[in-house]
DNA sequence: TAAACATATGAACAAATATTCATATATTAA
DNA sequence: TTAATATATGAATATTTGTTCATATGTTTA
C-alpha cells in the first residue's frame, strides 16, 4: 500500500464476504436518500417547534408565527418544506391557512428520539 | 397595521389564549435543541448508510470504508458524529476499530421513517 | 526499534440551508 | 372595486456542514 493512498487497507480481503452480505440487504440508494431528507425535515429546531405546536392543536400561520416568536415568511418557508414532507397538512379557512399534523409517524418518530435522549 | 410589516398581524388577538396554551406545553429549548440535533444526525444519507449497514452486524471502520465506497477519512469523521449521538459505540480490536450499534431506538426510529415513506 | 497498518483529526473548500427582505397572491370587508 | 388582512415565495446573505487532503496517533509485526 502506498503511503497517503489511506482509502484502501488490507483487512477488507479478511471481510469481503461480510462486505457483501451487507451490500446485500441494504435498501436502495433512493430509499435510503428520501429516508435521510425525512429525517433532515425533522433536524431543524424551528421544524420541531413548529410540530410540538401543532402537537396541540390546529393553529394557522400567524398564530405559528407568533408562539414562536418568528416572522410570517420564515415560519411559511418551514412550513412549506414540512408540507412537502407529507408532515403537514393544511386547509383555507377564510383569510387563514390552517396547518394539522398530517398522521401519527410524528409523534412516534418525535417520541423515540425524546426516548434516545433521555437515557 | 403598516404596509409592510408582516410579521405582526391582528388574528393573534383572537387566540392568544391559545398561543399560551401552547407555549406551557411545549418543551424548554435545550431540549428541543437537543431533539433537533439528534434528527441532524439521521439526516445525512452517508451516516444512514453506516447505521444500516450495522443493523447487519458489528464491523470495523475500513470495511466500512469498503461497504459505502468512500474514503476511510470521510467514514471516520461521520462516525465520531454518531458516536457523539451516542447512536453507536466502538471497541478497538488489535490494530482495528469496531464500530456497532448503541441500542435499539436506532432501529425503531428509522424503521418508522420508512413506515411513513411507504404511505 | 523501525516499518507497516488502521484509525482519527484539523484545516480548507464546496455545497446545502435558514432567515430576511421585498413583493406577489388570495380572501374578506367596506 | 378598493383597501386591509393573511399567506406564499423568489432572491440574497450568512451560517452550517460533508468531503478531501495532509498528517497525527495508536497498534502490530519484522
Amino acid at each position: 500500500m502506498a503511503i497517503g493512498d489511506v482509502e484502501v487497507c488490507e483487512c477488507t480481503e479478511v471481510h469481503k464476504d461480510r462486505v457483501e452480505d451487507i451490500l446485500h440487504q441494504m435498501p436502495s440508494e433512493d430509499r435510503l436518500y428520501d429516508l435521510a431528507e425525512l429525517f433532515k425535515v425533522f433536524g431543524d429546531s424551528t421544524r420541531i417547534r413548529i410540530l410540538f405546536a401543532l402537537f396541540e392543536a390546529e393553529i394557522c400561520v400567524c398564530d405559528l408565527a407568533e408562539t414562536l416568536n418568528m416572522t410570517q415568511s420564515a415560519i411559511s418557508h418551514q412550513l412549506k418544506i414540512l408540507k412537502q414532507a407529507r408532515l403537514v397538512k393544511s386547509r383555507r379557512e377564510g383569510k387563514s391557512v390552517i396547518y394539522f399534523l398530517a398522521d401519527d409517524h410524528v409523534r412516534t418518530i418525535i417520541g423515540q428520539g425524546f426516548e434516545h435522549l433521555s437515557e
